[in-house]
RNA sequence: GCCGAUAUAGCUCAGUGGUAGAGCACUCCCUUGGUAAGGGAGAGGUCACCGGUUCAAAUCCGGUUAUCGGCUCCA
């Protein structure tokens, strides 16, 4: 008969086998009442499981983790439920938990309104104050391919016949409703409540774009109201850092019809990009980069010899000349290998870096595209490193450290890494891709930086080192990328001569550390909602006057801070100064710089912060170097902190 | 590309078969005001584009384009 131990290590005995639900009871009627599962040798389990043995067990409540994923996976049951009584012809197919919710695809003959929605929210709010037992039972595999075809579910059907043979088919039956579902639930609907329908969309079966598309109806759950609200909360939040919102707000870019994802940027946004650009270009410097530009239209040829048009064609844009085919460039590589390939290199040239802001045209799918996050025009921050196999741990070893480097000058100290093996379209040997695999593994453990492992998400031409960072939200972005490649080189006739007076192909690592200059400039926005650290910021300081008497006064301070190198500029229009404060503190510009009767006879500037934060009057000169400071700081606020 | 929604003034939005609206922004005038919106007046729109229905279309129907949310994709 079995022994309980409890996760405080305390134990129960029973005197015959128990259910979940019973231990709960025993340990009191409060948690009894919380339970929706548990969780027995490690195993999740519904509350009416029942232990036969010694085991040690934890009651499962919402307040846990297991305890909000099973309310969600049972919610969406219930919204699966709900839209089968008020759509029977509706098919069910799969149903699962994601971050912060759940989905649930139907095939339906249309698609679901947001009216539809309202109906099956209210239904289901019915079906969960009807508090309806959930049940679990278990079918022979061969009996529940019947079961669903019969009930014209093929789906769920064909579901089943993947299972393998043999195994137990458990279902989940709530008043009318039967799904197949390993489960657990929560004991009955009355557990749920704290939910909301978000959004229906479209999604293939299977995810398979060859497939037929079904309904998807995205779904949010909490434990209780109050988490509900807060999620809802935490949405609004994350739409006022949309960087397309702050984008218009801030006068930084626009998009047009005319250019469908291809930025037009406005000078406070082209500011910002300059920054980025000029940031990067020394840090190129310093590593010992060359940088150079190549053109933006390449002949046909070259890209078939390089692979690219074989394998990606849909996604290049052409044009043709005087009967000759071009494409423009949807990557640099090929260029780069054009400048490798200028005069007889020896190895006492490698390694060879060759950097450029490659302006590259890709035409995305439209349904894809997505302000700065994904455009059809965009700049990387590209650079090919030509060298030999010797050479690859020592360049790759340092372009970790060089990205690393630049992540942590833009705040973000959060990265996760991914190595990326090979794909199932791909050119080169199987010896090139073990060598170049290992390569990056190597130089990954080498340096003690944990990573994951992703097969077959490799590019085309090599295995690649993916750096993803982490925004203030929590939001991943795939930024920087190091790619080897052992097959372009050979392909485009690069060559070295070696020690021994032989010809030898080098190794090409394509990387990139921004990734898309639009894209990070995106990610930045979001970021930071649109408050950039000074170094970034497009106007650094503004400068107000009071009244007319300090306008002179004003502009020479403007002039001056600009010959300092400062984005500065001076706001003199006949409005108050609660007025301008207000706009420029909308505008998300660091330093407000007021000049008033005082100001002007003291020969100093009142200082406010974008924060609402005055930090007093001070000299100018003093003012005009805490900023020329704060700018080359990255990030950090030298003003603030005087 | 696929599914769904949307497109009205620079911006945010209202208008739902019968003369196109508001707030903010803009222009001019008054105001010279010390840290998040001073007052008044004015100007501003082929209602995304093309076609259809109708005596009459921003409004109804069809198509196109773009955008938004997903899906697929992302060298």
């Amino acid at each position: 008969m079995p022994d309980i131990t409890l996760p405080d290590g305390s134990r129960r005995h029973f005197d015959e086998a128990v259910t979940v639900g019973d231990v709960a009871t025993d340990i009191g009627p409060g948690l009894a009442k919380a339970a929706v599962g548990g969780r027995v040798d490690g195993e999740l389990v519904d509350t009416d499981y029942t232990v036969e043995h010694d085991a040690e067990l934890a009651i499962v409540t919402p307040k846990d983790e297991d305890g909000l994923h099973m309310i969600r996976h049972s919610t969406a049951h219930l919204m699966a439920q709900a839209v089968q009584q008020l759509y029977p012809e509706a098919q069910v197919t799969i149903g699962p938990v994601i971050e912060d919710g759940f989905y649930y695809d139907f095939a339906y003959a249309r698609s679901f309104t947001p009216e539809d929605l309202e109906a099956i929210e209210a239904r289901m709010t019915e079906l969960a104050q009807a508090d309806i037992p959930i049940e679990r039972s278990v079918m022979d595999r061969d009996d529940a391919i019947g079961f669903f075809l019969d009930k014209g579910e093929k789906y769920k059907a064909e579901i089943v016949r993947e299972i393998p043979q043999g195994e137990t088919i458990s279902l989940y039956r709530q008043d009318d409703f039967i799904d197949l579902c390993r489960g657990p639930h929560v004991p009955s609907t009355g557990r749920l409540g704290s939910f909301k329908l978000m959004k229906v969309a479209g999604a293939y079966w299977r995810g398979d774009s060859n497939n037929e598309m079904l309904q998807r109806i995205y779904g949010t759950a909490w434990p209780d109201k109050k988490q509900l609200r807060q999620y809802l909360h935490r949405l609004e939040e994350a739409a006022k850092r949309d960087h397309r919102k702050l984008g218009r707000q801030l006068d930084l870019f626009h998009f047009q019809e005319d250019a469908p994802g291809m930025v037009f940027w406005h000078e406070r946004g082209w500011a910002l990009y300059r920054v980025l650009e000029d940031y990067m270009r020394a840090r190129q410097l310093e590593y010992g980069y060359e940088e150079v530009h190549t053109p933006q239209i390449l002949d046909r040829d070259l890209w078939k010899r390089s692979g690219h048009w074989d394998k990606f064609r849909d996604n290049m844009f052409s044009t043709s000349i005087e009967e000759h085919d071009y494409a423009i460039k949807p990557m640099n590589c090929p260029g780069h290998v054009q400048l490798f390939n200028q005069g007889l290199k020896s190895y006492r040239d490698l390694p060879e870096k060759i950097a450029e802001f490659g302006v590259v045209h890709r035409n995305e799918a439209s349904g894809t595209l997505h302000g700065l996050m994904r455009a059809r025009r965009f700049t990387q921050d590209d650079a090919h490193v030509f060298c030999t196999e010797a050479q690859l741990q020592h360049e790759i070893a340092e372009l970790i450290d060089m990205t690393l480097q630049v992540y942590s000058d833009f705040g973000f100290d959060d990265i996760d890494i991914a190595l990326s093996l090979r794909p199932a379209t791909r050119v080169g040997s199987d010896e090139a891709w073990d060598r170049s695999e290992r390569a990056l593994g190597e130089a990954l453990d080498a340096r003690g930086l944990a990573h994951s492992v992703q097969p077959g998400e490799g590019a085309f031409y090599g295995p690649k080192i993916e750096f993803v960072l982490k925004d203030c939200l929590g939001r991943a972005w795939q930024c920087g990328t190091i790619q080897l490649d052992f097959s372009m080189p050979g392909r485009l006739g690069a060559q070295y001569v070696d020690e021994h007076g032989e010809k030898q192909v080098p190794v090409m690592i394509h990387r990139a550390i921004l990734g898309s200059m639009e894209r990070f400039i995106g990610i930045l926005i979001e970021h930071f909602e649109g408050r950039l650290p000074t170094w970034l910021a497009p106007v650094q300081a503004v400068v107000l006057n009071i009244t007319d008497e300090q306008a002179e006064r004003a502009r020479e301070a403007e002039k001056s801070l600009k010959k300092q190198g400062i984005r500065v500029v001076a706001d003199l229009r006949n409005e108050k100064i609660g007025y301008k404060i207000r706009e420029h503190t909308l505008q998300r510009i660091p330093y407000m710089l007021v000049i008033g009767q005082r100001e002007l006879e003291t020969g100093a500037v009142a200082v406010r912060t974008r924060d609402g934060r005055d930090l007093g009057s001070r000299p100018f000169e003093a003012v005009a170097a805490g900023l020329v400071d704060e700018d080359a700081s990255h990030g950090r606020f030298v003003l603030e902190g005087a």
